[in-house]
DNA sequence: CAAGCCAGGTTTAACGTTACACACTCGGGC
DNA sequence: GCCCGAGTGTGTAACGTTAAACCTGGCTTG
């Protein structure tokens, strides 16, 4: 008892018996059982960060951050990839598995809000990205439908009137998708210029080769676009690579502009212009309401963070010589 | 007890109460506490991953694999950010943090073998990368030297006599490097090319922006290289980057070739010519030696694994037209 | 028909921690 | 001289699980 009050630092324990024991400690390398700790606290100390997958360039960047975040607030962090698949996210979000989680922060993509509800069934949440009226928890947002619409509406100011957008998506969760293809939406009927289902397809999955392969078949199709909103980075660099692989320069055949602000978007050629939500602050946030959530248990209200974003113009869109 | 024995499948349970104890176990919503088990089993079910950033696109991908391999084994994985920072290094080792595992996957930077060794102190371990002449653990590596090898002599067999290699590390850790410094000596000594240092700079991060700075120096100096060979492909986006920031061509005034065999060098442009280990092997054969540790005990000999791996010949590296 | 066995089920104890109650000592204060 | 309280330290019990020992009838077996 004694031990375990100098380790936790509690009172009533007198130097000389605090060094005593903590040279003992070191002598024998004791080392406290962190089952044991959570079993008699009812904790884990665990959050999970629930996302499809992590080789995707915006979430490694956000766990990155996220990591840290938790780090500095004395959490740890279990990845789980989802894959997008309904049965996972379920299994997520109930918290299966052989390590236990407090709570979690959960980018839904299979799932609507009324599930995500019922498989939470009270443990603390915080989702990631748009959620309909109300989220069954506290939700971390940008916003999405006016980031779409300046992106769109720079593409349409560069000149550019058969504008594609990539990346609705046939699974249920993705709201984001839908706010993206609104602002888009909105942004086409600012300029006067109609919409065009066929120049909006759809993708199942967030990849470089979906996007090439989206918008390939734009390409090759009868009327091909003269640029392109990609939902986001990966699925933006898919749509550089179709256009060079057909002899097509990037911006003047094809402008594209991307979504995420990630660094590999920074880096590419031409560099890729990309709405850039602010992720540390996201990170930050998330790792915030969930402490908070977690530590002050549920009398709390829902809450909801709207995180700042910024359209960083780069070469992929930039008004051509020519044009 | 009887519960427990349900749960686990155990023996010397009659069809009607396992029955029974089934439905009471979905009625009232009993969950097994795994703190509880792991106390009583004083295992914790959970293994780390620890590595510099996750934000780097090879660990994001071997990331996902190893995620899925864990995850096939029952393993759940902790990832863990040392930044190749040697303090953070040793905490993962010793595997301090309010969440405890079983063992670890390791990628060391800032700690040499024999420093890992001494931390580790028998914890089940298993290392990425070249350790020196024995590891402290099992081992998981690809023949550095012989890839970097590989490489080099092909930008070689392109004509290219100023080939720099971007990526030795100032880190005590990073015998990885050394091995694929070796290998590029090689093969410049195979060629009867003269190996000289200021083509070799060293870096301190395998970033994007770092690639792009090393390499950009290069090209600013006063004798610039015609090939470049990155040791990531990280640092090789950053190497075009800057050639291309320069109004040079690639392949054409600087070729490149990159090291992980990344989805984002396919993607690329040019697409990025790049050595890539047998990722979803490594991935397997870590979890494999990991989990076989964990259970068996150290009563095994140290293993050493190789994967094998493959030089993806891309757009970077083409013969250019007029050379 | 007693002994033995077996399937099915229950009791006990222990994993390491910590909240809480309890015990002890030592200076004052009355 | 007695009591009080502050400052320390110790004992107890409980968190939920499960290996192992232990019951308990029914059934086989010699």
């Amino acid at each position: 008892m004694t031990v375990s009050n100098v380790v936790r630092g509690a009172p009533n324990v007198s130097d000389a018996t605090r060094q005593r024991v903590l040279e003992t400690i070191e002598r024998i390398g004791y080392v406290p059982n962190s089952s044991a700790r959570n079993l008699r606290a009812g904790r884990s100390g665990a959050v999970s960060f629930a996302i499809p997958t992590i080789d995707n360039s915006y979430f490694a960047e956000l766990a990155r951050l996220l990591l840290d975040e938790a780090a500095a607030l004395g959490w740890t962090v279990l990845i789980e990839q989802t894959k997008g698949d309904g049965e996972l996210e379920r299994r997520a979000l109930a918290g299966y598995g052989p390590t236990p989680t407090d709570g979690l922060v959960f980018f839904p993509q299979a799932l609507v809000a009324d599930e995500v509800a019922a498989q939470a069934a009270g443990r603390p949440l915080v989702l990631l990205g748009e959620q309909g009226d109300r989220g069954p928890g506290d939700v971390v947002i940008v916003d999405n439908e006016g980031a779409a619409r300046e992106a769109v509406a720079h593409l349409l100011a560069l000149g550019r009137r058969r504008v594609a957008a990539v990346g609705e998506s046939p699974a249920a969760g993705t709201e984001n998708s839908h706010r993206r293809i609104a602002g888009y939406r909105a942004a086409l009927e600012e300029a006067g210029v109609p919409f065009e289902p066929a120049l909006a397809p759809r993708v199942d999955h967030y990849t470089r080769a979906e996007g090439a392969e989206a918008v390939g078949a734009l390409l090759d199709g009868p009327a091909p676009p003269d640029a392109v909103f990609a939902f986001n980075d990966m699925l933006a660099v898919g749509a550089v690579h179709a256009a060079r692989e057909r002899g097509l320069r990037v911006p003047e055949d094809l402008a594209v502009v991307g979504f995420d602000g990630t660094d590999e978007a920074r880096y590419c050629n031409p560099p890729l212009t990309t709405v850039a939500p602010d992720k540390r602050g996201i990170a930050r946030e998330a790792m915030r309401l969930l402490n908070e959530r977690i530590t002050r248990g549920d009398d709390l209200p829902y809450r909801t963070v709207r995180m700042g974003h910024e359209l960083l113009v780069r070469g992929s869109s930039l008004a051509a010589a020519g044009s």
